[in-house]
RNA sequence: UGGGGCGUAGCCAAGUGGUAAGGCAGCGGGCUUUGGUCCCGCCACUCGGUGGUUCGAAUCCAUCCGCCCCAGCCA
């Protein structure tokens, strides 16, 4: 992974030193990370999180974890596990401070108390589409509800005997009073409270009025002492309403600050269509290894380590931008470069047998685990007469620059042998290659020295005999289009591709040991993770992560387009 | 046509009056028992456009253009 988190600058750094040199807030850093326990956290959500913590980290101050859970009707507990599962698994730790605006919901409602006290809020009986109305339009402004001026004390008693549950849901609500003609609509009398008679997930029945989010959000803030509240573009015109309420508290008051959510090609991100594509069972959850959510990158093999060095390098600012996924691609082949073990698979099987090796014999090659990283050792490899080699790296009539097998030529597979092929068997009825009769040379053992001759070529393979067979799913990009949600019905733009498996591959005999959850290079291949839920001993299966760079395939690809 | 933001390469992004960092992608070459990695080179005479201020402007001013967000009792 790369250091550059500690290098690098932003506009939300530049705020908090320009606050540091003269002070405020005492010098002090504190964010937090603010989830709605209402859908899984998606790569979005990592970059929030990373930046939140990421600055108390660099500036030795503290990060809370706190859940906005202020709507019962679309919170659950098996979103708040999966988050504390989410951001724990990122590696962040929130220590003692895990809170819920919910804890704060008595305070909160006697704020509302001081608000009405100071003629600041009041009861309004309009029904919701009434308020719609009054509210005016962009370009109109609002007008003042008839219970605007209601008096302080029948304000108290309505919003009392709205905590007590006399009235229906949506018949009333608090509203705060600024000015019906303000040009930010949130500023037009914003509710503060309504009636939703509705089981909460963490205060069971205790409430029938939950507060807003634009109420709820900065009172929170001010209560954990945060010093910067980060959030995301869309609340930037929620800033001034943020300020007012408290100021008209008289409260301590932290710096609210936007930047740019992510945004990631060939996928989508808002939690809505991420629910759609599970519940329309496009993909078999939300821990589907195709999906952008942590759970689902979890799933697939992506570490923690890659995602964060990903947010650290996309940047912070507040241009909306669309990061390309071949830069999540690049991360995660940095990070898994040294750390993962290669190992040989061959995914596509072609039967090779080497008509003047020994039958029945079998001998043990040594074999690094990675060429670069010493510290990974080695093991052995059998080698016999038969052995299998991937179907692509034979053609019968090869073009120009292939040099893999082909009738007449020779390859070294690696860590053994330099073959030569001699003759193709097909089979009769399909003409289709089943097997290729080749020969060895004894003297071009890998590690023997001096080398005899070099070839253009080198494969991976496995010997048939020992091979393990296992499952491997490929995994390719949810979206054909890189901005799928372009489209009204984004689902049309899904890449019936993006999921292939493979049953019959065939690994090295080592990788009978491979345990769920571990990481692997697939010589030539890509980057494979054992699937932590799916895969057993006597039935592996394996995610890729990631594909290796082709070059040999871009190539394909360019002439394919002249 | 109200308000709030944003425009630096194909994609991110630094840059805060002194002459355009870095990464990804791409292209060319070297090395290679992974067509991987690694290494070397190329890739913005110009910062949305136009005027202006200045010895000097991506940075300041004016004006125009384009894009995003806001009319939930969602967050």
């Amino acid at each position: 992974m790369t250091d550059t988190n500690t290098m690098t600058t932003n506009f939300i750094k530049n705020i908090i030193n320009d606050h540091r040199r003269i002070n405020r807030f005492d010098s002090r850093v504190h964010t937090r990370f603010p989830p709605e326990p209402n859908g899984y956290l998606h790569i979005g959500h990592a970059k929030s999180i990373c930046i939140n913590f990421g600055i108390a980290g660099d500036y030795a101050g503290l990060c809370n974890l706190r859940f906005d859970d202020t709507n019962p009707t679309k919170e659950d507990v098996e979103y708040v596990e999966s988050i504390l599962e989410d951001v724990r698994w990122l590696g962040f730790d929130w220590q003692e401070r895990l809170f819920y605006a919910s804890d704060y919901f008595e305070e909160l409602y006697q704020c509302a108390v001081q608000l009405i006290k100071n003629e600041k809020a009041y009861v309004d009986d309009l029904k919701a589409d009434e308020i719609r109305e009054y509210r005016g339009t962009l370009t109109a402004p609002g007008k003042e509800s008839p219970y605007r001026n209601r008096s302080v004390e029948e304000n108290l008693d309505l919003f009392r005997r709205m905590r007590e549950g006399e009235f229906e849901d949506g018949a009333r609500v608090l509203r705060a009073k600024i000015d019906m003609a303000s040009p930010n609509l949130n500023l037009r009398d914003p509710v503060l409270y309504r009636i939703q008679h509705a089981r909460h997930h963490r205060t069971g029945d205790k409430w029938c009025i939950y507060p807003m989010y634009d109420y709820a959000h900065p009172i929170s803030d001010s209560l954990e002492k945060i010093t910067h509240s980060i959030c995301t573009l869309e609340f930037e015109d929620h800033r001034p309403l943020y300020d007012w309420l408290l100021d008209a508290l008289g409260v301590y008051h932290p710096q609210q600050i936007e930047f740019a959510r992510l945004n990631l090609s060939h996928t989508v991100m808002s939690k809505r269509k991420l629910r759609q594509l599970v519940e329309g069972g496009y993909v078999s959850g939300w821990d589907d290894p195709r999906m952008p959510t942590i759970s689902g990158l979890r799933r697939r093999g992506y570490t923690p380590e890659s995602i964060k060095d990903f947010c650290d390098r996309i940047g912070v600012a507040k241009a909306n931008s669309f990061v390309d996924r071949a830069f999540l691609d690049h991360c995660i082949r940095e990070d898994l470069h040294l750390k993962a073990p290669r190992v040989m698979a061959v995914l596509r099987p072609l039967r090779v047998v080497i008509e003047n090796y020994p039958e029945g014999s079998v001998e043990m090659l040594d074999a690094e685990y990675n060429a670069e990283n010493p510290e990974l050792g080695s093991r052995q490899m059998p080698f016999s007469q038969v052995v299998y080699i991937e179907q692509d790296d034979f053609m019968e009539d090869p073009p120009k620059k292939f040099f893999r097998l082909a009738p007449g030529r020779e390859v070294r597979l690696k860590h053994a042998y330099i073959i030569k092929c001699e003759r193709v068997v097909k089979d009769e009825q399909t003409g289709e290659v089943i097997e290729l009769r080749c020969t060895y040379d004894p003297d071009t053992r890998s590690g023997m020295s001096p080398d005899t001759r070099k070839v253009k070529g080198t494969l991976h393979w496995v010997s048939a005999e020992q091979a393990v067979k296992a499952e491997v799913r490929l995994y390719d990009h949810l979206f054909l289009k890189e901005h799928p949600e372009e489209d009204a019905n984004f689902t049309t733009n899904l890449n019936p591709n993006s999921l292939e498996v493979l049953t019959g591959c065939m690994l090295e005999p080592v990788m009978t040991g491979a345990e769920r959850g571990t990481r692997y290079q697939f010589l030539r291949h890509g980057y494979f993770f054992v699937d932590p839920l799916d895969s057993q001993t006597g039935a592996l299966v394996f995610n890729r992560i990631v594909s290796l760079k082709d070059s040999w395939a871009k190539i394909q690809k360019n002439k394919a387009q002249k």
